[in-house]
This record gives C-alpha cells, structure tokens and sequence, in this order.
DNA sequence: ATCCCTCGAGTTCA
DNA sequence: CTCGAGGGAT
C-alpha cells in the first residue's frame, strides 16, 4: 500500500464517484426523486471504499465516505455563529399578524395603502442549526445555542444526507444563479418526520428504552449524540430557509435566497408563498391550519418575512429579533403546567381512576385543568408527581393527556402517588385483580358506584332520560328519594319539585322523560343495568338472543357462552350480576313500574318465555334449524347442550348422549310430537 | 399459544 | 380518544 503511486487516473475516478454519489444522494434526499437504485447506489460507495482504503492521501472530509465518522466525541466544542441567529418575535391571531404589518409600514415610512411583500414559509418545529460553508465545503455545523454561540455538531449533521457536503455549482448558466460564495452561513432546521419518529421510538420501546414525546424532543436528542453512528441511525432531514454571514455573494431578497439555496443543493420546503399585500399573508395561514395536520412532519406556525432585504436593512432588529420577520404560532396543542394534586376518582364498575389536578393552563384554544392518569401503572410509567411540572396536550384534539414530566424543574419536593388501600368514598377494601391495570373498590354499597350507576342507566345511549343529570341524581339520592335505577319510575313530579333548585317546570320534565322511558327496547334496558362487560354491542346480542329480560336472568353460563362475541368471562358477569340480591330487586320493582320489554318479533308465550330449551336426536316434522327458531319466537332460548339450567330437552329419534344427561340431571324430556302439541296450546300466533 | 380486532370503560370541556 | 381486556381466528 503505497502513497506514492496516486496518478491522475485514480484521482479521476475517485472524483466521479464522488459526483455520482453526491448526485444520487441530492436526488434522493434532497428532491425525493431517486434516479438510480439502492444497490447501484451501494456499489458506487463500495468501490468508492476501496479506492479510498487504497489511496488513503486522497481522502477528503467532503467525500461521501466520510459521513459517519469513527470515533465517538468526547464532548461538544463552543461554535461561534458569525453572524447570530435571531429568534423571531411571536405573533398569535390576525390582530397581531396585522399589528406587525403595520409596525412595518410605521419603520419603513410607508402609506398605509401600499402593501408590502411579505414571504411566508412553514415554521418547522425541529431543532435550529447553521451549517458553515467555505468554497463550497461544508466546514461546521452547528446548534442554535443561545444564538451567538452554539456546539459544533458537524458530525452528526454530517451523517444526515439532505444536507450537501459540497455545494452545486452546476445551475449558474441559469438566469439569476448565483454563484458559489466563498463564505455561508446557511440556516435551517434539523427534523424528523413522523414515520421516522415513530420508527424510532418503536424501537426503543422494544429495547426498553424511554420513548421520545415528540419529534421535536426525538431530533434535539439524536442530534446531541456524541456518537455520530446513533445519529446515523435516527434518519434526519433539514429544510434550510436562510443565510447568516455571507461574504462573494449579494441577495436582492428572501425569495431570492431560497432559490439560491435551493440552486446550491440545500433542500428547500416547497410551501413557500411570496404573497403581495398581508391579506394573502393572512390567507395562506388560514390555509394551513388544517393543511399542516397533512403533513408529514410538524410545524406550529408560520414564519412571515418582508421579502425585500433591502426594507429587511432598514427595518433592522430590536434586541435578540428583527423586525422585518414575525413567527405566526397556531394555537398551541401542547402547553406546560403544574400538577397540584392527584385526585382518585370512582367509576360506576368501582374502577379507581387517578386524575391530575392542574393549574389551568390554555391548550389548543381551551382552558385545561384536569386530566386522566388512567391507573397506577400509567402514574409511574410517566413518573407523574404532586408538584411535578408536566407537558400536556389534547389528545386527538380533544382530550387532555400528560405527555411527559419536566424532571429538570424538579424540586425534590415532589409527592409520589400511591393507589389508595381504601376506598376514598366508601372506605371500602381496593383490590387489584392479578394482571389487571385497574384498582376496584370491593364495596356492594359504595355510594360512588350507586351514583354512577344511577347516571350511567339515565344516560342518552341508555334509557336516555332527557333532563336527568349528574346534579339532579345526586339530589335525588341526597333526599333519599331514590336508592337504586328503579326507584327513579315511582317518583312523582311533585316530589322532585321540592327540590333545591328544581322548578316545577322542569321536574315536569323530568317526570315525563322517565315515562318516555319506559318503552325503551330490551336492549338498552340489558346495557343500562350496567352490567360488568355488557355494552352496547354485548346488550344488543344478549337482547336478540334471549328476547327478554327473565330469559336472560335465569341463562346458565354454558347458555349464555352460546351468544355471538360472549365468552367465559363476560357469561360469569351476568350470571354473578344477577345472583346479587339488589339485583333481584330493582328487576322486582321493573316490573311492578309495567317494564318488562320484548324483543320485536318474539312473543311470550307462557309455556316458552325464558326457558332453555335443548333439541336432540333427529328431528322428523321440522329440522333442527327451524325448530329452534320456532322456539325463539316464542320467547324460549335454544341451546345446544344440556345442563341442570335446561328447562325442556325435546328428543327426536336416535337420541344419544343428551337424552341420557337430561335423564341424569332430571330435566323434563318430551317428544317431537309432544313439543308441538305444546306449540300448539300455547296460544301462539305462528 | 398467539395475534388481531372489537368492544367496554373512563375521561374533558363548551 | 385511548387503553386494556375479551373473543375468536389462526
């Protein structure tokens, strides 16, 4: 291995290798547009490798070889910006859009009538870095710091492929090109697209490692890697937007510096508007609002600047920011506050549920000042504290959620939570079943739970008692005028009335909409007892299945197991909510108000109504299909096995094992022919 | 036994 | 809306 013998061949070819691969590179990171593929790619570095590692003199810090460096830093180095990096004033709402157009027209001596040229360009919400080039060679890059100063992160920026480690200089026959400087600053922001951010945290869940909140946090963290081969692995980009210093190159305008840039190989967001007067300033802000949930990255606003560098000089800036640019923030969806306590409220089904109680704080246009901890595990999985300050944001747009814990404001004086060991309505016993995330309150007559339950039967997708809410529940159990859901049938209106608060009119309404109730189909009376596993969906099927509500009373397990999407779980539910005796009761006084809904097409026949009935053998007069829906009809359960909750085994030819259980268990059996007498009398309208 | 999908339950604010 | 658990498919 010889230094010696570097003809201009080689250099030759090392130098085409090196264009080709910053060429396919700039196609691929840079415009989106590969024009060759990932394995011609990697044959073009390998041979690139090689030459390198045989000619080690020829290699340079630009070459695209050079983009992960070896050996990791020990720390980061200070990097002087040359010229500082500004932060931008905020703007939030139109008001102070508008309010900043006219400081413009203030400082630049301009009638109010003249409009000036404003740039709009996505404000992306990433990390801000400078990237220093010399002759076309990147020789720094950098963060923003405190904007004077910043750290000399060249490594790792280097390994993010969208930024060029030489400058094009192929665009200067284009009109207006401008040439390669011999000195730029070059300004944008590092940032990692929402793919790439989920890919990442993906993984470091899978190694157990603390997920990143956002891409924000994920892009800052990545970037601050001493090694730069785990920045490598976080796949970065960067949109650049600006110039710092410059020295062999002059700019008429912003717009004229983003094509530059992008002339210059730099990647630049295509979402650039140069907009003539504020008003399309203020449109393409609208615009966004909703457009920018498109994208495949974030942004939180939009950054608006005078165009004309030479108004730019003469605006100038005030303290840290210019005067010539504003930052339009879009309502913010994440917001700081403190955590002042952790309340544990109790749900209908006993659930504990921890909730934050926060020092309310604006989030997305409305005030927040509380939020849902969801259990136990969830509270210290984020590490959550009283004391803590937490970033929170509206999940979905709507509800609050605590994204993560500030733990450098951490004072020491912190307060973890614990699950309570009793309950804190009723003092009951909490237990926590084995591999359950949720703590219940043990007690049968826990006021909390009686409350909700009483609300959750009132509630629209339940019975939907108009006018019943939270409040008027609260009173009526105050007064004792009811204890459980069926009491609320034999109240009066005039009883109501006397109540705090309560006019006559609306205790009228409230009287009737109970009434209305009363003809609610089977299947929102199921779901609005409440049952353990039993929503919507499972009350429907429990509905259709057994047609009314004594069938579903007395269905064994084994019965019940037999309805579409129930199992084991949710069949020992509803058995267990029905052996409890205050169960029996409120169906007692269901009934004795005249509630006792059917399913449509069924009838209740005395001889059928609730029964399990079990078809065995062949079947002569009807098939098995059509005798069991005969049944149903009627208001009876088929089933398909026999158990002590059988009511009636009908036995057809060449009965087998059923009949002789049936037998065992002393079930009544009857013949095909029996059983159809049994039609018969029951009085049936087939 | 394991994965995927659906359902249930709890939650916020205007 | 999100999380967790149950059911059913594989």
């Amino acid at each position: 291995m010889s230094t010696s013998n570097l003809s201009n061949e080689v250099i030759a070819k090392i130098e085409d290798l090196r264009r080709r691969l910053d060429r396919a590179n700039y196609l691929y990171y840079v415009k989106d547009q590969p024009e060759i593929s990932d394995a011609q790619y990697d044959s073009l570095m390998r041979a690139l490798q090689e030459l390198e590692a045989r000619y080690p003199q020829a290699v340079t810090p630009e070459s695209p070889t050079q983009r992960v460096g070896a050996t990791p830093l020990t720390e980061f180095t200070p990097h002087v910006h040359l010229a500082p990096m500004l932060s931008l004033a905020n703007a939030f709402g139109e008001d102070e859009l508008r309010a900043f157009d006219e400081r413009c027209h203030k400082a630049l001596e301009l009638p109010s009538d003249e409009p000036i040229e404003y740039v709009c360009e996505l404000k992306f919400d990433g990390l801000a870095v400078s990237l220093t080039y010399q002759d076309g060679k990147l020789i720094a890059g950098a963060t923003r710091g405190n904007g004077m100063q910043g750290e000399n992160i060249t490594e790792n920026l280097k390994t993010i492929k969208a930024i060029p480690l030489n400058m094009h200089n192929s665009k200067l026959d284009k009109p207006g090109a401008k040439p390669i400087p011999n000195l730029v600053e070059v300004r944008g922001e590092a940032i990692l697209t929402h793919d790439e951010f989920h890919r990442i945290n993906d993984e470091r869940e899978e190694s157990g490692e603390p997920t990143f909140a956002n891409p924000r946090n994920a892009a800052a963290g990545s970037l601050r890697q001493l090694d730069p081969k785990i920045t490598a692995m976080r796949r970065l980009t960067m949109f650049c937007y600006g110039v710092g210093a410059y020295e062999g190159v002059d700019f008429e305008s912003q717009n004229k510096v983003l094509c530059a840039l992008g002339d210059w190989g730099f990647k630049v967001n295509p979402n650039v508007k140069v907009c003539t007067n504020i008003d399309e300033v203020a449109a393409y802000i609208n615009d966004w609002h909703t457009k920018k949930e498109k994208l495949p990255y974030d942004i939180d606003g939009m950054v608006v600047k005078v165009n004309s560098f030479a108004y730019q000089s003469q605006l100038g800036s005030v303290a840290r920011s210019p005067r010539w640019a504003v930052a339009y923030k879009y309502p913010a969806m994440q917001a700081t506050t403190v955590i002042i306590d952790i309340i544990v409220g109790v749900g209908r089904t006993g659930a504990l549920t921890p909730v934050a109680i926060m020092e309310p704080v604006e989030v997305s246009g409305v005030t927040v000042s509380r939020a849902t901890l969801h259990n136990e595990d969830e509270v210290h999985r984020k590490d959550v504290r009283i004391g803590d300050t937490v970033v929170i944001q509206r999940a979905g747009e709507v509800i609050p959620e605590v994204v993560e814990v500030v733990k450098e404001k951490r004072k020491g004086t912190e307060v973890e939570f614990h699950m309570p060991t009793k309950c804190p309505v009723c003092n009951a016993d909490v237990e926590r079943a084995p591999g359950e995330a949720v703590a219940r309150c043990v007690g049968i007559a826990c006021p909390a739970q009686i409350r909700e339950n009483i609300i959750h039967f009132t509630s629209r997708t339940a019975m939907d008692m108009d006018g019943i809410g939270p409040a008027l529940v609260d009173q009526l159990i105050e007064s004792g005028l009811i204890h459980d859901p069926a009491d609320l049938f034999f109240l009066k209106a005039e009883n109501m009335a006397i109540l705090d608060r309560m006019a006559q009119k609306s205790a009228e309404n409230a009287y009737n909409a109970i009434q209305a109730s009363k003809t609610a189909p089977l299947s929102r009376l199921i779901y609005a007892l409440g049952i353990r596993h039993v929503g919507e969906r499972t009350a429907a099927a429990l509905a259709e299945h057994f047609g009314n509500i004594d069938a579903v009373t007395n269905a064994s397990e084994e019965v019940l197991a037999e309805v579409p999407d129930v199992g084991p779980v949710v069949a020992a539910s509803v058995v267990r909510f029905f052996h409890q005796e205050e169960t029996a009761e409120v169906l007692r006084k269901l009934k004795e108000a005249g509630i006792d809904p059917k399913v449509e097409g069924r009838q209740q026949t005395e001889a059928f109504a609730g029964k399990s009935i079990v078809f065995t053998g062949a079947l002569t007069k009807l098939t098995r299909e059509q005798a069991e829906q005969l049944v149903y009809k009627l208001g009876a359960s088929p089933s398909s096995s026999v158990s002590k909750k059988t009511s009636l085994v009908v036995a057809g030819e060449k009965a087998g094992s059923k009949l002789d259980k049936a037998h065992s268990l002393g079930v009544p059996v009857i013949s095909e022919d029996e059983f159809l007498e049994m039609v018969k009398e029951s009085g049936a309208d087939l």
